[in-house]
Formats: structure tokens, C-alpha cells, sequence
DNA sequence: TTCATTAGTTAACCTAGGTGAATGCAAGAC
DNA sequence: GTCTTGCATTCACCTAGGTTAACTAATGAA
């Protein structure tokens, strides 16, 4: 089977086809055009989205108006707010598109089917939000142990594709720093 | 009941006294002497611990070798390296006690059983790792969004009990910064 | 086409926090 | 009791990254 989606499940669970064919038929496709929102901070996340095409980030407002990006999911990766998804209370996040972006989405209830019948599922879910977790505690070491710049060779060795498909502002947020500094940064490497 | 373990899964969850003493039944008391690990790094989790008294302290080491305190655990609160208990996978951090130390401890077995016969404690303890996940998010933005004066106040006013009850050079690597730095800052606040 | 945005770059200057070294103080070890 | 070790403080100096602002190139709407 060559289902991306398929591939990605398959990197950390065993499924048959059978089962999987049962999962794709909870979802649905969808599509979010460049800059429109998939969630709204405020708003309970309702979807877990899978990225077919484009890109997608989410991000956080402080309270001085300073955007924190958090995350950015390209091609072939999910996104969403796995904590507001799972726990149904508000998200603190906003996820948009940064360009027109194709995606498959599976909603809150048929999350709870695809587990009810297909167990190995849950299993993947519990994967995803560990990973998310952890994901989340190397960032925090990585801000306290490295530098800016490390983390954007980090960032580049680790995520090409990031980098090749992201404009440069959205990555400096990623990293914590300004455009500036980025492009200082690129500037002394790249010489 | 006046036990503080009952207590603090009450805030949670709803449970019985006598589902309580089924899981109390399960657990174990344990000391942790000044300085003792708890969780060595390299080791996969065995055991959550709840502090009946003292403080226990988590933290990696990067290759630089310079020690970063992620969690502190004082009176009243869990302590584990949650990814690695769940997972099974080797911990990345290590857990040391501040001081000499009480602990109630649970193994993985025994976290099963209790799953198993107590339905309620699953969701327990999924609310724990979503916790910690949160816990791992906000920590994120505070660093990206505040300088290390207003994450200092931000621990004063929210975990005064840390401030009273541990050394400031573990507050000071907990905030990301030297304890130098912190005795600045601290300076320049009392004044 | 033209005008207005948005993205990236550069540069001068500023500041939070790091670095290294010195000092004082308290607590164990013996 | 002295010796040592660890913690907190202070200071002088340094540096990564922030800030402001100017300039350019590219994109997009009318």
C-alpha cells in the first residue's frame, strides 16, 4: 500500500490494510488555503490533521503581542493541539496554514471509534502525544544548552525540509530568536 | 481520610476510600538519603514516587556537561521520568534527592494492577502525563516570552515552597540561568 | 502598471545574562 | 578544634542576541 498516511501509522504500530482501510474511512480530506486558520486559540480542538501537502504551524501570543511559534509540520507529518484535542479543554494555541495546504483530518469521535475498534490505534495515539512530550523536553534543554545558532544547524541537519519550505521569519520564531538574528546568524555561516 | 496521597488524587478524580486502600495497598514507603539517585540516567523508569517529605530534584546533563534541573518535587507532588516509566525506554534524566526524603512509591507492575482493578486511576495518571506535557509547553513559552527577572517573580508567587525550601543554585539552573545571574537579579529586586 | 505590503538584510547601538575570580560564611569531616 | 568543601555574593569584563531604522527585492492588489 502506498498511502503516505499508511507509511507514517505503520513507522510505529503494526496494522493490517484491512484495519487500515477501516481507520481511512473515518476521515475525511480537507484543504486550508495560506494563512487561514485550522485552530483557533479559544476554541476545544475538535481535529487531528495529517499534512498531504503544504505546510502548517502553531503558535502562541504572549502577553506583550510577541507570536511564539511552536511548531511547524510539513508534508507527511500531524499536527494539532494534542492536549486540547485529548483533554477537550480550550486550546492556547493557533494552528494556520503558511500555504495553501492539503490535509486529512480525523475528528474527536471518530478518534474514540477508530480506538474502539481497532485497539493497536490507541496504542499509536498514546505514541503520539509521548512523542509530543518529549519532544517538548528537548526543546527546553536544547534552549538552555545551545545557542542560537547551534540549535539552527540542529534545525537544519535534523529538518531540511523546514528549512527549505518555510520562509526565514517563521523559523527564527521557531528558534526563539528575531529575523535578525537569523540572518546574522546564516550571514557569519554561510561566509 | 487525611492521608495527603488521597488528597491529592481527590483533586483529580473521584474515588472511593476503599478503592484508595486497594491502591495504597500497592505502593510502597521509601527513603531517599541527600544526594541519593532515585532515577539513575541510562536506567529504564521503574517506579513513580510521591513525596511525603523533603525534595527531590530531576535534571540531564548535555555534552557540554553542564546540569539543567527540569522538575522540582517538593512535599505533596509526583516525581518520575514519566516518558520513560510509560515507555519502557531508558531515562534520559536523572532524579536526585535534595534532602533527606520520604517517598511512597509505585512500580510499573503495580501502576498496571491498578489500572486494571480501578478503572479511575488510568485516567489518573493520563491526566498526569498530560499534565507534565502542559507543564513542558508552558515552560517553552516562558522562557521565549520572559526574561529571567519575570520567570524568577512568576516562581515566587506560584511555588513559594520551592524558593523557601531549596538552594538557589538549583532555582537558578531550574530558570535557566547562572546562580550568579540569580543573585543579581535577586539583588536588584531587594532593594 | 503603480502603489502598498511583506520578507530579508545590514548596521549601529544597547542590554541581559555569562564568565572568572575574589570574598565571606556555614557545615561536615576528622 | 582546624581544615575543607560548598554555597551565596560581588565585581569587572565580555558576548549573544534585541532594538531601531534604513534599504532592497519580491509579491500582490487595484
Amino acid at each position: 500500500m502506498n498511502n503516505p498516511i499508511y507509511k507514517n501509522i505503520k513507522e510505529k504500530i503494526n496494522i493490517s490494510e484491512q484495519d487500515f482501510n477501516n481507520f481511512l474511512s473515518l476521515t475525511k480530506n480537507s484543504q486550508v488555503k495560506k494563512h487561514d486558520f485550522f485552530i483557533h486559540e479559544g476554541d476545544v480542538t475538535k481535529y487531528i490533521a495529517f499534512v498531504k501537502s503544504g505546510v502548517l504551524y502553531s503558535y502562541t501570543v504572549d502577553k506583550k503581542g510577541d507570536k511564539h511559534v511552536v511548531q511547524i509540520a510539513v508534508k507527511n507529518h500531524w499536527i494539532s493541539d494534542l492536549f486540547s484535542f485529548f483533554s477537550q479543554e480550550v486550546s492556547v494555541f493557533n494552528i494556520q496554514a503558511i500555504e495553501d495546504s492539503e490535509i486529512t483530518i480525523l475528528s474527536k469521535d471518530n478518534f474514540e471509534k477508530a480506538c474502539n475498534t481497532i485497539p493497536a490505534f490507541e496504542k499509536f495515539f498514546r505514541i503520539l502525544i509521548q512523542n509530543a512530550y518529549v519532544d517538548s523536553l528537548r526543546r527546553v534543554s536544547r534552549i538552555y544548552g545551545n545557542s542560537a545558532e547551534e540549535r539552527y544547524l540542529k534545525l537544519v541537519k535534523t529538518n531540511p525540509q523546514i528549512i527549505q519550505s518555510v520562509p526565514q521569519h517563521y523559523i527564527a520564531s521557531y528558534l526563539g530568536i528575531k529575523p535578525q538574528s537569523l540572518s546574522r546568524i546564516r550571514k557569519k555561516l554561510y561566509n
